[in-house]
RNA sequence: GGAACAUUAGCUCAGUUGGUUUAGAGCGCAUGCUUGACAGGCAUGAGGCCGGCAGUUCGAAUCUGCCAUGUUCCA
């Protein structure tokens, strides 16, 4: 056996042992004809690198991965990254510019070559680092949104969908970025609070001297006011009904309307409508039936329309018309307001709500059998408390706009004629043609009479079918993957994306699977610094994880995410998490250490206290497997962590081991030895899940094994049945034990110091049988049992039993009177409570049998406790 | 403005359908330990009338109502 490095050094032996598994092939999975457990990865943004969230997602997946596997599934991980069509078009386009090429002056497939290009040098950059995390991932079934199969079925899927009727085109409001020059969904744009201006500005009603105040944030938009609103029932305004008013700088007469949906208490009670720029407004404008005028360019400046400032930035422009206006005498006041105003989540530009043409998903019926399959537990979420906000949102599902004005990502497969808004629907201008022909009846139609819709698919549009694209279902419903692998067992997501990719993904595995994509989802917290802030670029607070791997191990850093993560809840990180992980990763190193540098007797007997520790500790590992087991089928991992890391640390070091530890350079027995052996190869298993590298490296020091073995494949071990007063007979010998050593604390007699113990058990000797372990554990000369009370001795009770350490002259009355006068108090107070309960006849005659019966135990132990305890008093007074 | 969820030790959280000793864990904190696995360690200890007020019950951290605070979602 070669010899065992006194460091652990996880970053040779991380990078090892991942090789290893590779070159085995031990993550890649194949249909037969074992139990399936499939998990797919949310796949993450192309242009990413590692952060924060993605290692506590992707740690608690391939916890889940492994442990499967070594239950004997047929474990199967597919992971990939998505397009990310916004934010990936933007990284081409700033690093083109760098570069001195501007996108308008490419053609499409020029831009898509670049794009190509870009993600074929930096589109692996986070599946490399997932590596570095340990993750089991099937490497070879690694996939990408954009795979020509992918495109092939998103593309299918948009026709189909189409046929079906789901897929219209439509002028719609969108939240437009004029930044990106793209529509985004309303799950795209962040609110934030902003410190604003509310401007008030007087419009002239039309054929009278007086003036109509209105109040508004965006005075620009006043270049595309068609009415102004009062409520119905403000007196200060009913005077205006039916009179019209003119726009400041244009002087567009426009009428006044009466709308409740106009609050009296906001401002004045009057509101300018402007229908192109503005979601309320445009509502108003249709049941007005008020013209709408566009007044913004894509890019955010003033257009034509606006009259004033044409080509002016919508920021400079507010500047100009709140100077005009003063100018003009209209401008009342400016008050300090604070609004939300929605931010672009992939460019951060302020959001401009626009009219624009647009393609969308008629939602409502698709997402029934969604609904109802999440609310009878088909599909589990994990926290259940989620069921309520997908309820809500499930049942007021909105149109889902599906079109994005990029050139990265799927080509909507929308054919126009001639350029007008007719068109057809096809996955080729071959096809397209011969429907456009059909259609207009028009034999002499050519493929140059046609043009593709110059827009892509919204990138959820296809990560909304990726458990059923990994295994090619859409293309091929029938083959062998997706028979086998689908439904999927586990999704492991982050709560903000629940609705527009979870609840997508299960519409899709109904609409075209029939079945469900997964059986339980578990919702992650979001990674949040000390402060509860969210990690972040901006605000720098985020650790680069893989510095945190270099520095704390990988397996440090999973133990770390994981023990402060309950489901659903945030994770506040801080670095003493990895550190707590790498601090147990080391009491895993040095405890084999220990074990491994005994020397093995065949010849020694083993002692009796090492056989009770064994008979205890099998005991309380088949006690942790079941909690285990309970802990994984609720999905709480960070308790089933919390299991192990005390089994370990506290049970197995502080408890077993230092009752077998022979003297300094004594041999072991073997049967103890080989106990031991035995008892640590089950632990690193059942640890293998959480920290897969040490517990490979570990496993093989423990013997030699062959090329080809290794933990990750083994079956974890199963749990037995144990005896659990095995269990709390040995947690009253601890109780001994601890006592003992507080006495030794308080004396300041150090542990080389032996002691003597007396004790007088009243009937009580279930402690016996661990008379050899006290006597080790304590450094105790003697144990013996007395019938009388002992003098000048040091004393505390478990139980109804009485110890005594004697002292002699060390033995400090007035203290030991008062120890023992607290605890005294303790145990009457105790005894009060307990015979409140029983002295009363309701609690006696309606309580269930049993609850009296541990009552009245209570009662009987502490009489007898408080009984020692007067006794003793009285023979130190 | 509406809704959901939360509020337990300094911090982060358990406490599984009300009853296994007047509440547990990890981290942190305090005190004491330097030769023999581990100071990234060992041992011991201090810390909470379970957000507040009512109610239901023989019995409430646990159930109900109101209030307060916070988070998230929706408008």
């Amino acid at each position: 056996m070669t010899s065992i490095p006194s460091k652990y050094n996880p970053l040779l032996t991380e990078d090892r042992w991942y090789k290893y598994w590779l070159d085995q092939g031990y993550f890649h999975s194949e249909p037969d004809e074992r139990e399936v457990y499939s998990v797919v990865i949310p796949p993450p943004n192309v242009t990413g690198v590692l952060h924060m969230g993605h290692m506590l997602n992707n740690t608690i997946q391939d916890v889940l991965v492994r442990r499967a596997r070594m239950l004997g599934k047929n474990a199967c991980w597919v992971p990939g990254t998505d397009h990310a069509s916004i934010a990936t078009e933007a990284k081409v386009v700033a690093k083109l510019k760098a570069e001195g090429i501007e996108k308008n002056n490419l053609t499409r497939e020029e831009f898509l070559s670049h794009a190509w290009e870009w993600r074929e040098k930096h589109g692996g950059i986070i599946l490399e680092q997932l590596k570095k995390l340990g993750a089991s991932c099937d490497w070879e079934r690694t996939r990408f949104t954009m795979d020509d199969s992918m495109s092939e079925s998103v593309i299918s899927v948009f026709i189909d969908l189409y046929k079906k009727g789901y897929i219209y085109r439509g002028v719609r409001m969108v939240n437009w970025d004029p930044q990106a020059k793209t529509a985004v969904s309303d799950e795209e744009v962040i609110y934030k609070e902003e410190q604003s201006k509310l401007y008030y500005v007087k419009y002239k009603i039309v054929d009278s001297d007086n003036f109509v105040t209105i109040a508004t944030t965006r005075p620009e938009t006043i270049l595309g006011d068609t009415a102004v609103c009062v409520h119905p029932d403000d007196e200060r305004h009913r005077h205006l009904k039916g009179k019209k008013v003119i726009v400041p700088l244009v002087n567009r007469v426009v009428p006044i309307i009466q709308d409740e949906y106009v609050s009296m208490e906001f401002g004045t009670g009057a509101l300018k409508i402007t229908p192109a720029h503005d979601v309320n407004d445009y509502e108003l404008g249709i049941k007005y039936n008020l013209p709408s005028i566009d007044i913004f360019n894509d890019d955010g400046t003033l257009s034509e329309q606006a009259g004033l400032f044409v080509g002016k930035d919508r920021f400079e422009a507010r500047k100009l018309v709140s100077e005009e206006l003063k100018k003009t005498g209209q401008l009342v006041k400016i008050e300090d307001y604070i609004n939300k105003v929605g931010f672009s989540e992939r460019t951060n530009s302020v959001i401009e709500p626009k009219l624009s043409m647009q393609w969308f998903v008629k939602m409502k019926e698709l997402a029934e059998p969604a609904l109802l399959n999440v609310m009878n537990n088909t599909i589990r979420l994990y926290p259940a408390k989620f069921k309520n906000t997908y309820k809500h949102w499930m049942e007021n599902v909105k149109d889902w706009c599906i079109s994005r004005q990029l050139w990265w990502g799927q080509r909507i497969p929308a054919y126009y004629i001639n350029s007008t808004n007719e068109y057809v629907i096809a996955k080729s201008i071959e096809e397209a043609l011969v429907l456009a022909k059909e259609k207009t009846k028009n034999q002499d139609l050519t493929e140059n009479d046609l043009s593709q819709d110059e827009d892509v698919l919204d990138t959820w549009f296809s990560s909304w079918l990726w458990p059923i694209s990994v295994f090619d279902g859409i293309r091929n419903p029938d083959n062998r993957d997706i028979k086998y692998y689908y439904p999927t067992n586990d999704l492991v997501t982050a709560p903000e994306i629940l609705f527009f990719w979870v609840a997508r993904m299960i519409i899709a595995g109904y609409e075209y699977i029939g079945e469900k994509p997964f059986k339980n989802v578990y919702l992650t917290g979001i990674v949040r610094d000390t402060q509860r802030r969210k990690m972040s670029k901006s605000l720098g607070n985020s650790p680069d994880p893989i510095k945190l791997i270099k520095k704390y191990g990988a397996d440090g850093v999973r133990v770390g995410m994981l023990l402060c993560s309950p489901a659903g809840n945030d994770l506040l990180f801080e670095e003493t998490l990895p550190e707590q992980g790498r601090n147990f990763i080391n009491k895993i190193w040095n405890a084999f250490r220990l074990v491994k540098q005994w020397d093995v007797n065949g010849n020694i007997e083993q002692p009796i206290h090492s056989q009770k520790a064994i008979e205890w500790f099998d005991a309380k590992l088949n006690q942790s497997i079941h909690l285990l087991e309970d802990h994984f089928s609720k999905f709480r991992l960070s308790d089933a962590l919390m299991v192990l890391y005390k089994l370990f640390w506290d049970d197995f070091s502080s408890w077993y081991l230092e009752i077998i530890k022979p003297a300094f350079e004594k041999p072991i027995d073997k049967k103890t030895f080989d106990a031991t052996i035995e008892i640590f190869e089950k632990l690193i298993k059942l640890l293998h899940s959480f920290i897969p590298f040490v517990t490979e490296e570990i496993w093989h020091y423990i013997k030699e094994r062959k090329t080809g073995e290794s933990i990750m494949i083994q079956l974890l071990p199963e749990a037995g049945k144990f005896n659990e007063n095995i269990i709390n007979r040995f947690e009253t010998m601890k109780q001994v034990v601890s006592a003992i050593r507080t006495i030794r604390k308080e004396k300041n007699i150090p542990i080389k110091e032996s002691l003597e113990l007396k004790i007088k058990n009243n009937g009580n000797d279930s402690i016996k049988e661990y008379y050899t372990v006290l006597q080790k554990l304590n450094n105790l000369s003697d144990v013996t049992e007395v019938t009388e009370k002992i003098e000048d001795a040091a004393s505390f009770r478990v139980l109804s039993t009485e110890f005594y350490i004697p002292l002699g002259d060390k033995v400090d009355k007035e203290a030991e009177l008062l120890k023992l006068t607290e605890e005294l108090n303790y145990a009457r107070g105790f005894l009060k409570s307990v015979m409140k309960k029983l002295d009363n006849e309701r609690f006696v005659n309606n309580a269930p049998e049993q609850v009296v019966a541990i009552e009245r135990k209570k009662q009987f132990d502490t009489q007898a406790k408080v009984k020692i305890l007067e006794e003793r008093i009285e023979s130190l007074k």
